[in-house]
DNA sequence: CCCTTCCTCAAAGGATTATTTGAATAGTGG
DNA sequence: CCACTATTCAAATAATCCTTTGAGGAAGGG
């Protein structure tokens, strides 16, 4: 009992489910996986790799207990372990956002300027779908929308926004969300409605954030 | 607003303090650290490393952000940048628990066997400690004491159980604790107590988690 | 002011890790 | 049962990481 030996092992083991998320590809393949499942090829264009090294990054994460797996067909789908994983990704980013200097930098760089983009919480939001005074837009790509989304939210992936304009109601204020606080889509969404004059927010963090708080969603495609 | 290099540079961003975790020897510094701050000398002979190898980890963990420094004299301590850090540790042992087949035949390895070992709560123990019917030790050893313990706790770091067994009262139950669930001083304590014929339990987790419950704590050495 | 103590740094090795390329495999659909 | 396609594997290279050794600071005590 209490040897040294037992006792590294042990915490090498604590250290493997770490360094699978200790690369940048993998942290964006949980990122993208915390929205719900995929298959291979769809992940490697996601990531921008090839197909050979987003398969093998998805192995080391099935190694490290970060995700599994399940065949459909010819395809083969991969979702995160649990909900475990997306709880330790959130905690893996506040500690970056509270801690690294430099978190804030790239951000910019990569999310551009935010001071202009009016955000909504999570409490407004829920409040306001039930006051039934507000549009939500669901801006991620369709797979994502079908996997799970906000209660009452309707799918216009951002490639597609600009020519359904014109379906969205002309005196209510529109919210359009995406994948969490590190992504892009939602807030090119509400620069384009802006540029159109229309009222926009965007929603402060991203769908697996409001399920996790337990607030209503919904699952499948609209009718 | 969000090409490639930027958000792959983002991405890398978060990676890197999962990398800082993603060494067996860092995440048992880590867990030494959730007690209180240390310096470098002692945390090499906690770890069973190098002092220049422990200062080489350090500084990784540093860079990583997840730990912070002051100096008191000649010595430098390390601490937990905050107790965000604490989280994500906790996070992570929930996903390798839950998800890597391996840990608990590693725990068993290291702990031996617990079926023995009578538990409690920190629910019933916050109830009985209100109620006043139980003794309450801190095994650890003092330094971690002093940083911080559950309030009403008397220190015996485990070398000294045995001859301190007297000062103990004899009919009330004694209740002993640790770092957390993969520490073995309060497993080594209740045994010793068992085998004295006395009736004794052990926590079912540590300080780290008593305090993150907002249980009362209390720092400083005994009078 | 020098000495001691504690810590960090630099260099060097051996061991992993990330990515690419091209080949192999294993289910499926026909 | 054959052929197809999505995925994985193997080999190779370049890059990074871990550990040890020995030298180099930085504070504080005498």
């Amino acid at each position: 009992m209490g040897d040294r030996a037992a006792k590294d092992a042990l915490f090498d083991g604590f250290a493997e489910v770490a360094k699978g998320l200790g690369n940048g590809r993998r942290t964006e393949i949980i990122d993208v996986l915390a929205q719900g499942e995929r298959h291979v090829d769809d992940l490697a264009a996601e990531i921008g790799q090839s197909v050979a090294n987003t398969s093998f990054h998805l192995r080391t994460l099935a190694t490290a207990g970060l995700v599994d797996t399940r065949r459909q067909g010819t395809r083969i789908y991969y979702r995160l372990a649990s909900s475990r994983v997306a709880d330790l990704w959130s905690a893996l980013r506040d500690v970056s956002t509270a801690h690294l200097d430099n978190i804030d930098q790239l951000a910019r760089a990569y999310l551009g300027d935010r001071s202009q983009l009016d955000e909504i919480t999570r409490d407004e939001l829920a409040q306001r779908l039930a006051d039934g005074d507000v549009v939500i837009i669901d801006v991620r790509p369709r797979a994502e929308y079908e996997a799970g989304h906000i209660g009452g939210a309707q799918s216009i992936p951002l490639g597609q926004l600009a020519r359904n304009l014109r379906h969205l109601p002309d005196k209510v204020e529109v919210v359009a969300y995406c994948r969490g606080p590190y992504c892009v889509f939602a807030d090119d969404a509400v620069r384009l409605l802006h540029r159109q004059g229309r009222r926009a927010r965007r929603l402060q963090d991203g769908f697996p954030e409001w399920r996790h708080a337990g607030l209503p969603t919904e699952t499948g495609a609209a009718q």
